[in-house]
DNA sequence: GTCCTCGGTCGAAGCGCTTCGAATGACGCA
DNA sequence: TGCGTCATTCGAAGCGCTTCGACCGAGGAC
């Protein structure tokens, strides 16, 4: 059984090749009798345009790179909503997605650029300073980042705003009566790394409560059990008026619940606990958060990319937060 | 600058193109010099063979498709580290992953297949009478399955061996002394719906326990709490000497310890449980399991497609399955 | 010395599709 | 009636690579 190719469709319609990838395609008008009958020929042969023959000629493999940080330490669910929002968003622009893994390194995506096997790349979690993010700037492909690196001039990135997420919870727990809130952030090192999303969080946080006349403060939080809890101690002993509480800190957010239980300070009754994460932490717990649009950013992300391989220009966009209010806050 | 095409390597290198391509398949013997010729000015100019250009000529994409199962309630860690070490191990054999998934249906995998877009296909979590089936059965791309639908005939499929899991939980249990040991199943339905690998995992457990003359039940379980915690109390007033219990269900594992603390009977000095579940969930509650091997299976499933690449007969095989000994059994 | 063999290399014919320039008619207008 | 126009359609030239058959010398067998 031979594969039906186009000049199958052509002889069988009567028409030209040409007139056959015309119809298909539509960069051509054709008029509208003999585009039926090509496109009745297309369906009694069964045609599918066979991938390689069309990359080749217009330089569109009509596919992108997925590049996913397959590594342990992932939030998979957010990983999973955003991969899968990916790709179908990627089949509405007629797109397939290459599945790699970081691991490869700047090597893989230089392979699979230079094979003009993708016409585009995706990179999810590109670090502060990644070494791949040079490699795109004098790339040939477009590439849209999640996430911002250090220097994103000339980049396509997309992400959270974290700084209106900051803001956000901040804004939440002034309207609900609370005067003297804090910020339990990442750890020390994170901040001294200068990472973007951390920072501005932060500063979100302060300039939000600070505007509304609260008292705020805002403390590095490390991830064991015991330096959570040590460092909620420390808060309260030395704010003993504090009532509301922002966490921004995936790991440290089960702790945190611990720890104020520790102190018996009970949550929501004494103290408000917003926390800005992936939604199955907060959904398990229970918790006002702002989440981790992971679907949106995936179909965002796509879209811009799209956007670039049609040439258009694409800056970098950041998503709107959204606070989800569940038992934590009052 | 224009991209390096092999016709720029074989006048840097003073050859014909032909030979450039000899060189990097190997298909033919080259002269040591020759070759060593053609690779520096592979290096040099740094060629990287136009992918949609050699699919064509050789009709083969290097590249297989991954249908995953994207939808929710799926076991996220498994997915992912079988995604990981599928990615990785085609990476191994040369080849790309193309990602997709499973709701874009049989539709989607004729696309790819037709279109040569990949060589062949990778498909997890098939159901029992799942549509997609008889498509792979007529498809000229090869195909590995990731467990087994109800038939399998003429498929290759890669699963953990349930029949000896089931056995390998009652030979531990029965090696601890225990004489007296039941089976948490499934739900009901997933044994009225022949599903394969509850079967054969209730076949081989009873068959262990009978062998080694232990008195043996096997009960199906539902995934509420409540309906967990009565089929637990069920089977404790039925038999009381109850000491040992397998449970054969992710969603109902949880419950089950519930069910037994409620019940008054402590884990492992009062029944002593084991688990066939994901690493991550026996992991998270100490509880002595056979796992299901993600990365492993994903390794094999990709040995098996390429070798039928390569136009090997394949069977499917069935992992030996390996317990972990935790805190649940004594 | 002649013929054959064989390792090593070359040339050319596609693979199936897109795309550009040109050909073909039909039609309207002068 | 003749000619320009426009809408359609066609033909052919690649796109970059693989692969098949052929070619070419050098060495061995006789």
């Amino acid at each position: 059984m031979r594969t039906v190719t186009i000049a199958d469709v052509a002889r069988h319609a009567g028409v030209a090749v040409s007139t056959v990838s015309y119809v298909l395609s539509g960069k051509r008008a054709i008029s509208a009798t003999t585009r039926q009958r090509v496109l009745d020929s297309v369906r009694v042969l069964g045609y599918h345009p066979n991938a390689g023959a069309r990359a080749l000629a217009s330089k569109r493999a009509n596919v992108i790179a997925l590049v996913l940080p397959l590594r342990a330490g992932m939030n998979l669910p957010v990983l999973m909503q955003f991969a899968t929002s990916v790709v179908a968003t990627a089949r509405q622009y007629d797109h397939d997605v290459l599945l790699m893994t970081a691991d490869e390194g700047p090597d893989g995506i230089r392979r699979v650029a230079a094979s003009a096997m993708v016409d585009g790349l995706l990179l999810m979690d590109v670090e502060v300073r990644d070494t791949r993010v040079p490699l795109l700037r004098d790339l040939a492909e477009p590439s849209v980042l999640i996430g911002f690196p250090a220097d994103a001039e000339g980049l396509t990135c997309v992400d959270l705003d974290f700084n209106q997420a900051g803001a956000l919870c901040a804004a939440h727990l002034a309207e609900r009566g609370h005067r003297e809130i804090a910020l339990l952030g990442a750890p020390e090192v994170v901040y001294e790394r200068g990472t973007g999303f951390a920072e501005r969080t932060r500063a979100g946080f302060l300039a939000e409560a600070t505007g509304r006349g609260l008292h705020a403060v805002a403390v590095p939080c490390e991830e064991t059990y015991d330096e959570v809890a040590s460092a909620v101690k420390l808060l309260f002993d030395a704010h003993p008026g504090l009532t509301g509480l922002v966490v921004h800190n995936e790991a440290a957010v089960g702790h945190v619940l611990g720890a104020l239980r520790a102190l018996g300070r009970a949550v929501p009754e004494d103290v408000s606990v917003v926390a800005i994460c992936p939604d199955d932490i907060a959904e398990r717990a229970r918790l006002t958060s702002v989440l981790i649009p992971a679907e949106e950013l995936g179909r965002e992300a796509v879209r811009l990319l799209m956007a670039k391989l049609d040439g258009l220009p694409a800056g970098s966009i950041l998503l709107e937060p959204r606070l989800t209010i569940r038992e934590s806050t009052r």
